[in-house]
RNA sequence: GCGGACGUGGUGGAAUUGGUAGACACGCCAGACUUAGGAUCUGGUGCCGCAAGGUGUGGAGGUUCAAGUCCUCUCGUCCGCACCA
């Protein structure tokens, strides 16, 4: 150990070497640096090209867990990537801070949830402080912030005025107990999560947004994004959305049926009109008007009651795991084509929430149909018969086929069958084309605390009606108390009185409030506006502008869905709106894996956690971040492994060791490339293959690994040389490269080496790539045999006879048939 | 059932347009240094075989001079939707 005063008397270069990679010194300087120079944030200079990358913005559960640290680590090394090279970047951190956890915790340890809230985010800033992240700080907001519910609300009461928003009545999950509805997530096994009390579903007023007026245009952009999008994600939003065209029209009763239910008749639709002839007889769902009428009226027998009410009380959900069941209705429906009469029955498997809850079955090319039928002994009658080809039996025959035994349509196939049976229904007037959606209007009432009130007053004489948007922020009473029974916004003594926004007379405030998902779908918006201008709008038009879309997401497939498909939603209303001038808001999309232990996602219960703090306390932020993007690429699945990052940790720590060894230089040094020995001249390839891997990773690819694993190639050749020229060159590049993963270790080692000059853009040395000779191997008939070295510049017939002389065992006795040359890579001999 | 992804050493994973499979790392083995090593350094490491060689990317076929990569069938795992008419 050489005493603390001894180094003053050692050369420069000698201390340099005594010192050991420090981690924790390291990154609480870079850490405090880029604080106090505000490194991080955008410039207001508009001729510049921009990069947004944004990551997902996390909810402030307490603390940080390892997917966020993947989660950020990918953000920011793409972040870092085009801050270095030249762009404006924008990078922001916020938080979705509405929500039932913050109840939850409130009902569980008598804490208001807003202090929950604001504490997390305040431990939670701190930990992701700790990462080295290159946020921007000045544009940080957390959704529960009044200023932000101001706007929120503003674009509720746009929204309804534009007739985009409606009330109705849906069904909730509903605990007696409690008093309160419940999220699906909060229902276990029919009963509620907290009392163990079996729910109901109790029908309440509701709000829903419109965003079936949408289906139509976010299915058709789902175009726009397939370059963009990982496939899987696209697909499952196409999926949600469920467009299907096809047919309605209506079945009329027979005259002796109308009599008795007094109703006329029924809608259907289906997607296959070319098997319309097929019919036997029409179904509709347990919760049918039809039902209803027939049921009111005494109609039934007691049998048939019991079923049907059977068939009510199961829920929805489990209907499929049911076998088939139904009840014939006693009534008649007429075919619109053939004039027979089709028997009308309830059955368990018609939805009353799709289409118009009724259906005409063709047991002979439906299998549900099919199953109902021969169950109840219903007729089956084929009329799409395969081109080729029998009809399957013991099955209904459900692809396209020859329409036979329909007058009229007899021939047709397929799509131009059921073509012409729409326009035959269109011209006659008897029913029309339609597209059906699955996706449903988005419900945004919560009867909870904790989330933006919506902004609604209900007065005596004009009804529901919209507060004015300068009383905006509507926000949320700070006395109450959480119980988790009922919604303290209802019990408050004084919270809800107020004045109609349009007579001024005495009303009531709304309690509801809004669905989390609502927060999360403009938050992006938010953040291209520099925090002076919060005051004034919710986010300014030119900023919005420049900044987006974002150029990268990245977050987790759960959010395939819902989050992605409501912010999509909700850019296309605000552009309606006149907010903004873009269709869609993420033009590329990364969809990070799950990090596991033990084969598992990390979770309390499991016991399997591995806390980020004390990974960055032991190893350093950079340790973290370097086995996260190493270990696997960030769209897989990541299992954990200790000794894997002790191995990140050794790379470093060489990484600091050897850096540490090379003379400091302000400028990349030139090197004469032809003066090199072998040895150097490969080391400086392998730096400049990690150069070029680097533009492809950081721009495209996102696969860091294989970024990391060129970076260590390029490091173990340069150990393998001494040109000191060669290994200032080569860290100069690599630190440039590895800057954006272990933002720390590179800042430190490049400012005492370069000065920081080696952070820019770098431009590939491609002499390095020259060669004398170039390996190839020699396969005969598709084995390799040998390896050869020739010329770069030999032509195909030199090629040859080296490789031809490097085989003389695998050639004796045998003749060559065909000689390939691929250039750079083998020649293939294929002998017999 | 529909839609999507995936299957490569003991492990995580490379191989981007079909062109020397297993880069890089973890682990393991051997050696060096050491009072010691769960530190560090050097070398080795798909499997079978002393070797020559054989064999090998879930399985079976096929296309090709050449297949992890393309095609057909099949098995398995994971994800989303699901009596959606």
């Amino acid at each position: 150990m050489v005493p603390e005063g001894a180094i003053h008397y050692l050369s420069h270069h000698t201390t340099r070497v005594l010192m050991k990679y420090n981690p924790s010194e390291i990154e609480k300087k870079w850490q405090n640096f880029w604080d106090e120079t505000a490194s991080f944030e955008p410039k207001d200079e508009k001729s510049l090209p921009k990069k947004y990358v944004l990551s997902m913005f996390p909810y402030p559960s307490g603390r940080i867990h390892m997917g966020h640290v993947r989660n950020y680590a990918i953000g920011d090394a793409i972040a870092r990537y085009w801050r270095k090279r030249g762009h404006n970047v924008l990078h922001p951190i916020g938080w979705d801070a509405f929500g039932m956890p913050a109840e939850n915790a409130a009902i569980k340890n008598r804490v208001h949830p807003k202090k929950w809230t604001y504490e997390n985010i305040a431990y939670m800033r701190k930990e992701l402080a700790a990462l080295g992240l290159s946020f921007s700080k000045e544009r940080e907001f957390a959704t529960c912030d009044p200023l932000y519910t101001k706007y929120e609300q503003g674009f509720f009461v746009d929204m309804w005025n534009r007739g985009l928003i409606y009330r109705k009545k849906g069904y909730l999950n509903w605990c007696p107990h409690d008093k309160t509805v419940l999220a699906n997530e909060q229902v276990i096994e029919g009963k509620c999560w907290r009392c163990d009390t079996p729910i109901v579903q109790k029908e309440m007023y509701q709000y829903y947004i419109k965003i079936t007026d949408y289906a139509d245009e976010l299915l058709e952009d789902l175009k726009k994004l397939e370059s963009g999008w990982p496939s899987q994600v696209v697909a499952m939003q196409r999926n949600w959305i469920g467009k299907s065209v096809g047919l309605e029209f209506s079945f009329l009763l027979d005259d002796e049926s109308k009599k008795r239910c007094e109703i006329d008749s029924f809608k259907v639709f289906t997607t296959r009109p070319d098997t319309i002839c097929g019919v036997s007889y029409a179904a509709v769902a347990p919760e049918h008007p039809l039902v209803d009428s027939l049921l009111e009226k005494g109609l039934l027998d007691e049998d048939a009651k019991k079923s049907i009410e059977k068939m009510r009380a199961m829920p929805v959900r489990e209907r499929n795991m049911a076998e088939k069941e139904g009840v014939s209705l006693g009534i008649y429906a007429i075919h619109p084509i053939t004039k027979e009469r089709v028997p009308v029955w309830v059955a368990n498997f018609v939805l009353m929430e799709y289409g118009s809850g009724a259906v005409m079955a063709v047991p002979a090319h439906d299998s549900r149909d099919y199953d109902f039928a021969k169950k109840y002994g219903l007729p089956i009658k084929p009329v799409i018969f395969p081109k080729n080809g029998e009809l399957p039996e013991g099955e209904a025959f459900t692809e396209d086929g020859v329409v036979r035994g329909c007058d009229g349509f007899d021939g047709l196939f397929g799509q131009e069958a059921r073509d012409a049976i729409i326009k035959w229904f269109e011209e006659n007037r008897l029913g029309k084309k339609v597209v059906n959606f699955r996706l449903k209007d988005w419900g945004v009432s919560r009867q909870r605390y904790w989330g933006a009130p919506i902004p609604m007053v209900h007065c005596q004489k004009c009804g529901v009606v919209p507060e004015k948007k300068e009383n905006l922020p509507v926000t949320l009473p700070e006395d109450v108390e959480i119980t988790g029974e009922g919604n303290p916004l209802e019990h408050h003594p004084t919270w809800r009185e107020c004045s109609c926004p349009k007579c001024g007379s005495e009303a009531k405030r709304e309690t509801d409030t809004l669905d989390t998902f609502v927060q999360s779908s403009w938050y992006f918006l938010r953040f291209t506006t520099p925090r002076k201008l919060w005051e004034d709008v919710a986010f300014d038009k030119d900023e919005c502008r420049y900044w987006m879309p974002v150029d990268q997401y990245i977050g987790g497939i759960e959010h395939a869905i819902l989050h992605l498909l409501y912010a999509r939603f909700f850019t296309k209303v605000l552009r309606d709106l006149g907010y903004v001038e873009i269709d869609e808001p993420f033009k590329r999309l990364l969809t990070q894996g799950m990090v596991l232990k033990d084969g598992a996602k990390m979770s309390k219960s499991k016991g399997n956690v591995v806390d980020p703090d004390a990974l960055v306390q032991k190893y350093g932020a950079d340790t973290a971040r370097l086995f996260i993007l190493f270990a696997a690429p960030p769209t897989q699945e990541l299992e954990w492994n200790d000794s894997a990052v002790e191995g990140a940790y050794r790379f470093l720590r060489k990484v600091y060791d050897r850096a540490m060894k090379v003379e400091p230089c302000d400028t990349l040094p030139k090197i004469d490339h032809s003066s090199l020995q072998k040895s150097e001249k490969e080391a400086r390839r392998k730096v400049y293959e990690a150069l070029e891997k680097g533009e492809e990773v950081y721009g495209e690819r996102f696969t860091f690994n294989t970024l990391i694993a060129a970076v260590m190639e390029a490091f173990n050749a340069l150990d393998k040389q001494q040109n000191e020229k060669v290994w200032q060159e080569g860290v100069w590049i690599l630190l440039n490269l590895l800057e954006p993963i272990v933002p720390h270790i590179s800042w430190e080692l490049s400012e005492r080496l370069f000065k920081r000059n080696n952070f820019g853009s770098l431009e590939v040395c491609e002499e390095v790539f020259e060669v004398e000779s170039v390996p190839m191997a020699v396969s005969i008939n598709g084995k390799p045999r040998a390896q050869i070295e020739v010329s770069p510049d030999a032509t195909k017939e030199e090629i040859l006879d080296i490789a031809r002389a490097a085989v003389p065992k695998w050639l004796e006795g045998k003749s060559i048939v065909k000689e390939i040359v691929v250039p750079g890579r083998l020649v293939n001999l294929v002998v017999k």
